[in-house]
DNA sequence: CTTTCTGGCTATTCGCATTAGCTAACGGAG
DNA sequence: CTCCGTTAGCTAATGCGAATAGCCAGAAAG
């Protein structure tokens, strides 16, 4: 019995690998043990269960969603700012949509924790728009709930109508701009 | 064997019984089978598989909620009618969360029929702001993923900060209505 | 070199969806 | 009213996937 060297973050790469070839349902424990060259119970001994590998999956996708919304904001601020975010976003779930899929669980503390790394991007983004406190939390819940709404709708192929896409991502992320709040529109140059 | 007077229709109010009771997760021909008084197998004389009870399940529950926001809707309109088909969605989420998350599936047939229904409305609320054609449809798209977001946030977990969900999704509503094209607005009373 | 610990294996169990094949109840035609 | 076909239920059995138990070899530590 070779060791294979596995190790939980091996074992959610090849679940990132299984992801993108077959979507979120194509995660089976038979799979990613096939692809670790390894039995199926042998997994058990690096990750509790199916639950758990969800989990560890779904904090390495916001990890690197929000690695990617990070890097598109920097050295920007205000409307740029928010433009950059919503298209890394949009961006990042057309090309991994099963990845994306995998990321949205019920929350349990881990999730909330990567969540929260994403959430601090968006509040960043609206300090340089002159939000803070309790407005920059509701500015922040109302710009995630368009991004991941259509993000969703997107992906499970809610949009069946054959207008562009692009041109309504478009437009939500104006009515996302013009609608912060009139003091904090300073900083616009839409 | 005494007859159960089962049908499609009978399973699927017993699955939302289940749905309201455990989430979407206590689905399980087993579950229903018991509550229908039945053995598991019958089930199959009546619907094709599990898959397809979740998809008669999902148009229901769709359905369910054209008819509360058309009801919403009627006898208004502009931003009256916006803010009202608003209130109308999220109030069905909350009262109802099991039965919004069994509702999202990816798209069958018979679902983009339903989410048609759905979505008709909402084009008919904007032809009273005075939006048709492309544009209406691109705010469709801004108006569901809003919603759809927000619903799916929240019932997720998403949102974990101590801070008034109501205020956040009023700010919503605000943004929505007054990001709308300018043109459209003559009705407006926010 | 020996002891210990770790990661892998086989065998097994359990839950759940699904299929096969049997039988009894209902409902219409004679 | 009776006969017969269709339908709706049943039991039994299969298969897949997650999970557990307990064994064993090879790495690591002394």
């Amino acid at each position: 019995m070779p060791r294979a060297g596995l190790s939980p973050d091996a074992i959610v790469d090849l679940t990132l690998q299984l992801i993108d070839e077959g979507g979120p349902a194509a995660v089976t424990l038979l799979a990613v043990a096939c692809r670790a060259g390894v039995a199926p119970p042998s997994l058990y001994k690096h990750v509790r269960n199916l639950a758990e590998l969800n989990t560890l999956v779904s904090v390495r996708v916001m990890d690197e969603l929000a690695d990617r919304s990070r890097e598109a904001v920097l050295g920007r601020s205000g409307a740029q700012a928010l433009r950059a975010f919503m298209n890394a976003w949009r961006h990042y779930v057309v090309m991994h949509p099963g990845r994306y899929a995998a990321m949205i669980q019920t929350s349990r503390p881990e999730l909330v924790e990567a969540g929260g790394r994403l959430v601090d991007i968006v509040l960043a983004v609206l300090r340089s728009y002159g939000l803070e406190g309790v407005d920059a939390i509701h500015a922040t819940r109302c710009l995630r709930s368009a991004v991941h709404g259509f993000a969703v709708l997107e992906t499970t192929g809610g949009f069946g109508l054959p207008v562009d896409l692009d041109d309504s991502y478009e437009l939500l992320t104006q009515m996302i701009i013009s609608g912060l709040p009139k003091s904090a529109q300073d900083h616009a140059d839409v």
